[in-house]
DNA sequence: GAAATAGTGTCTCTCAGACAGTATGGG
DNA sequence: CCCATACTGTCTGAGAGACACTATTTC
């Protein structure tokens, strides 16, 4: 603070000033069905009325750090507490700042600073109708409008985006996407309120970045877990095939990511296979070495039909 | 937001509630003499008058977003405004969001939401007396507490340290230090006020894995640099000694990182050696492959048993 | 039995780091 | 002349990705 706004500040009187308002939102994300989803509300007033936003509140002020508005909020959407176990299950819950968002005309009703946060939840049950979280659900984000709608002036910067774009989405071609976009009954993308899909956008790019050299991604699953699916766990957040084998001996030789149980799944996978171990996370907070993204526009899996990039005399080793 | 707090916002009038404040403070990074600095102002009113504190102001409401108060309050306290190139001069500095700082009882008059802002800058002039920045001056920040001072309760969870600890300095041992801390008087580290302390040291965090993978070491440099020069931001910033060789090279192999201008500099080093080829920074924003850090603990160079690594007499420099 | 999957072995390519080693310039 | 320094060459080891292969389980 320089000199002059300490001495405004020394006689200050907020009534006195535009007053500013500052809320609490969070980019929760979790995984059903194999499919990155993230809880939205939707708006029972205007402005936006009837469109979906992220789940948020004003910051209680005097009373609660910006941390605990936004697990405030996160444990009321999900409709989570006051069951019990509750906190159980909530402190499986990782919750991290994401940034701030504080264009003058982002909410129109007056100057409106949003503090984001970004949740990796494993697989909740859908919020409890009848509660605060009457309006709340669960979407997949390849539903959402990832574009920023109308004004692009937003004030964060996201911390780093390790790579890969925005719009990291492959297109409507997956099947899996047909049958929940079918339910749904359009594939028009549902547009969200204010500036949500640019704090939406910035969250999956955190998301992606972050599973790289920590071990958060756990946090999408219970417990207990297995190697396959830790695998799928980074193939929804990253939108892209992993080879089996080469993930499963990567996690493994990563110290501290994961530790073994010594038991295996009751049953092999769905459509058969051996059955699996399972694991559970590891005392490591970073991963070294780092589990690093394919590189985009690489063919990570099949090869194209042109040019196999290694020698090709040595196809049959 | 939830439905109950979008009804009172319906009706919301600011002066009944509690009121909240939203300031921008910045941590500004340069180099000065190999050695990294941060730009501080002294406070002149309580609370913490006589203190240190990091240079920041009052988000002025309705008028400019967090983006556009942090350069207004950065160009405000370095004192480029108003003079001919300063605009040129303040759009090589990089600065972006670091996170938000909101316990209630960081500021003991109210409940202050501080939004923080990391710039890296060239070296610049002492800022001007006389002006806004009067009291403002660039610290080594070796010369600093990084110790969250009392309250450690803060809000923000920075972004993401890939690696290495908050109190990355390697202590009171290193010879360079002994210079300018015997210039000030007293080795004794200064105290901030606030909770700057840790703003301080999550912003040291991030731009010591900023650097890793993106090419805004460019940003402590003028336009035209040598790979020495850089090596340096590197070793300065990261607090380690590397390879020179190594370090050449592998800048070299980096795409888009450094493009040669195809003339060198006028005269070899000071202390003989060739003269070096300049470059300026390439169009790459992501490093790949990435400039990974040396892993902590493990020698990188050599084993100095008493062996100071700098000669402690380059303070004309 | 057919098909899919868990997990392992092996090869190759890339890249990081440890040294040399050469050329160039300052004192 | 001595020495520090810019820059290049080369070797080695670690790690990522491409297959190939076996074992196990479901339908």
């Amino acid at each position: 603070m320089d000199t002059t706004e300490q001495e405004w500040l020394a006689a200050y009187d907020p009534r006195d000033y535009t007053p500013v308002a500052v809320t609490v939102d969070v980019v929760a994300l979790t995984l059903r069905h194999g499919r990155l989803h993230v809880l939205l509300v939707e708006r029972a007033l205007p402005p936006y009325q009837g469109r979906w936003a992220l789940p948020g509140g004003f910051l209680r002020a005097g009373e609660e750090s910006l941390d605990a508005a936004a697990a405030r909020e996160l444990a009321e959407e999900t409709g989570l507490p006051g069951t019990v176990g509750a906190e159980a299950a909530l402190s499986r819950i990782h919750l991290e700042q994401l940034g701030s968002y504080g264009a003058p005309d982002r909410d129109p009703r007056m100057h409106v600073i949003s503090v984001a946060y970004l949740a990796f939840a494993p697989d909740l049950p859908d919020p409890q109708a009848g509660s605060d979280a009457a309006h709340a659900a669960w979407h997949p984000v390849t539903a959402l409008d990832l574009r920023p709608a109308g004004r692009s002036e937003t004030a964060g910067a996201p911390a780093d985006t390790h790579g890969g774009g925005v719009g990291g989405r492959t297109g409507p071609t997956d099947p899996a996407d047909l049958a929940e976009d079918a339910a749904v009954g359009a594939p028009t993308p549902i547009e969200l309120a204010f500036d949500h899909a640019r704090i939406l956008a910035d969250g999956l790019d955190r998301a992606r970045a972050k599973i790289e050299y920590s071990p958060l991604a756990t946090a999408f699953l219970q417990h207990d877990f297995t190697i396959p699916e830790l695998r799928a766990v980074y193939e929804a957040v990253w939108d892209e095939k992993l080879h089996p084998g080469n993930f499963h001996r990567k996690v493994l030789s990563v110290p501290g990511f994961v530790e073994g149980t010594g038991t295996t799944t009751e049953r092999g996978g769905a459509r058969g296979g051996p059955r699996a171990r399972t694991y559970h996370a590891g005392g490591a907070t970073l991963l070294h070495p780092a589990l690093l993204r394919p590189a985009p526009g690489e063919p990570t899996q099949d090869a194209p039909p042109g040019a196999p990039q290694g020698p090709p005399a040595d196809r049959i080793a």
